[in-house]
DNA sequence: ATGAAAGCGCTAACAA
DNA sequence: TTGTTAGCGCTTTCAT
């Protein structure tokens, strides 16, 4: 029952030696016979001893943790950059503790407040849709705790950065809906607390003036992340006195949504209207007509930011902040001519 | 720069208080003069004072975390879970470690050293397919660290246990394909160590019998988690000289590879052959057809899980080993008559 | 109600 | 090469 923990004083005790000595001995310091070092390797292992990275963090003020805040851990999306986050951080011998807020800003803060106490050597953080400001954010920082933020970013914050080249993305999706013949082309974009969103709308925009088609309001429409706001903004344009020929979802959710909604309908796709989304989510392949989108490397999003952020946890001089900018990739399936 | 962090001596010596009295302020002890205690806390946050949990939690011998262990984050099922155990897990105060063993025993066995080493409250453990025997998971429990296994449990080991009712779930979906009308029923079921997938065969097994139907060597093949794997038993089955009029994949990825290789080669289904799965994932309402699966509630799995957990840790007499066991239900769908 | 002091398990000067 | 000692930041007896 009560078995107390085997602790290095244990074994000190055990071989008439200090716990200096049996310490050294475990993390491998140079200066000791090997011996002695061999001897209390074994006999930590017989006694079954287990170093208490409590008291190790306490004094080296490191946890060798690295947290972790996403809106929600069950998108694809996220879940894909928390699996490449887990990968690079345990391999580089980190160990990640992950919080969602939930898209709530007070999750977020409260969320962000808890891991920085826990001493986590680092923090990767993605805000809520909710997020408009960042006092919290800048308060670790000043607390000098490590940050690095992914896909939804704060471009104030002097923190590096890691996320999709949304602009460019959008901009290269409506050309191609563009060539694809299409001359009304809808965007379903989302909240306009999300970055994300408006450098997605930003792209269409200009997209849309390179080629000298009107950038129209009522072609823009709101909704959150699922099908049924996807869908009742669908049933909105299609309502329109003039209905596009085209549906450009901010994310592949959205464009499913659309695709539903439209099949319901009995329109073909792309035939009299094309759908477009954003993300290459699995299921975009699988669906009928398959979902022409922009494939996001989440788990390489993932992957990136944890390693930068753990060569700043590792650097020797303060860096200067970096930014990686990923390029996403034109995935033209049957939705779109 | 090297701004150190506040500490309850900051605030003592700047009040003219011992730490003592600072500690028990700001942990809401009950002797302490309202008058003082105010001012402390006042001072505290003036001070930007925060707690380092290492310090407090070498003390208390508690993390306030509780370790999780999966084999993939980045599949439906787990990133579901995990998003149940994070989010009940947060509301009891408790933060969340994960670690993924990428279905190797190996990875599961150094992840689960680590979380112990670093004082995780509990352990919420799903193994690998690779993980063969359980003595890395005696081992922590030998260490006092409740264990709580789910999904993917060892029924051998004298922990409480979350899991879903695969042999009753199996059972009634081949029911239902009976019923429908099949009577050459296949089924492609996954690694042989997986106990989930046993479970599965046997309910499989047990519905032909019951309904007097053979259970044929030639109608099961095994898969591993994707696509291809599934498409490439899909054929086989359909070159047996007596092909299937069905097909049961133990989990719905495999049931959407089967689709995805009939439809190409323009088997209508459920026509020519039904197709049914196991979890609903969310494709599986999207696919066409829509696909006849039993669902698992796997948001609520997670959060069963990280409640019994920590039911445990919080329970003053040491608690009797207790087993969930969750019902999935049926979802009849387009893919079975 | 408050303070002094011991100590959680470990590391890292400084000595020897 | 090894031991001694002083903490890391906090909680918790035991006094006062």
């Amino acid at each position: 029952m009560g078995k107390r923990n085997i602790t290095i004083k244990d074994i000190a005790n055990e071989l008439n030696v200090s716990v200096a000595t049996v310490s050294r001995a475990l993390s491998g310091h140079p200066d000791i016979s090997e011996k002695t070092k061999l001897l209390i390797v074994e006999t930590a292992r017989r006694m079954d001893y287990h170093p208490n990275l409590m008291a190790s963090g306490l004094i080296k003020k490191k946890s060798k943790t690295i947290g972790v805040i996403v809106p929600t851990i069950n998108r694809q999306f996220w879940s894909n950059t928390i699996s490449g986050i887990e990968k690079t951080a345990h391999q580089a011998g980190y160990k990640v503790m992950i919080c969602q807020s939930d898209e709530q800003y007070s999750r977020e803060r409260e969320n962000i407040e808890l891991l920085a106490n826990s001493m986590v050597d680092g923090l990767l953080i993605a805000i809520s849709k909710q997020t408009e400001h960042s006092d919290h954010i800048q308060r670790v920082i000043t607390r000098n705790i490590p940050v690095l933020m992914f896909e939804r970013v704060i471009d104030e914050l002097p923190v590096s950065r890691v996320f999709t080249d949304d602009f460019n993305g959008a901009f290269q999706l409506v050309e191609h809906l563009i060539h694809g013949g299409c001359r009304r082309i809808a965007h379903i974009t989302g909240p306009d607390t999300l970055k994300v969103c408006c450098r997605r709308l930003e792209g269409y925009r200009k997209a849309l003036e390179k080629h000298g088609l009107p950038y129209r309001e009522e072609l823009i429409k709101i909704a959150d992340f699922n099908h049924d706001a996807a869908r009742r903004a669908t049933v909105e344009l299609l309502e329109l006195p003039e209905p596009p020929d085209a549906i450009f979802g901010f994310a592949d959710i959205i464009a499913i949504g659309a695709i539903l909604e439209l099949k319901e309908r009995g329109y073909s796709i792309p035939g009299q209207i094309s759908v477009a989304g954003f993300g290459n989510d699995e299921v975009s392949a699988l669906i009928e007509p398959s979902l022409t989108t922009m494939a996001q490397p989440s788990f390489v999003i993932g992957q990136k930011s944890a390693a930068m952020l753990i060569d700043e946890l590792t650097a020797e001089h303060p860096q200067t902040r970096k930014t990686e900018i990923i390029k996403p990739e034109l995935i033209a399936r049957a939705s779109t001519r």
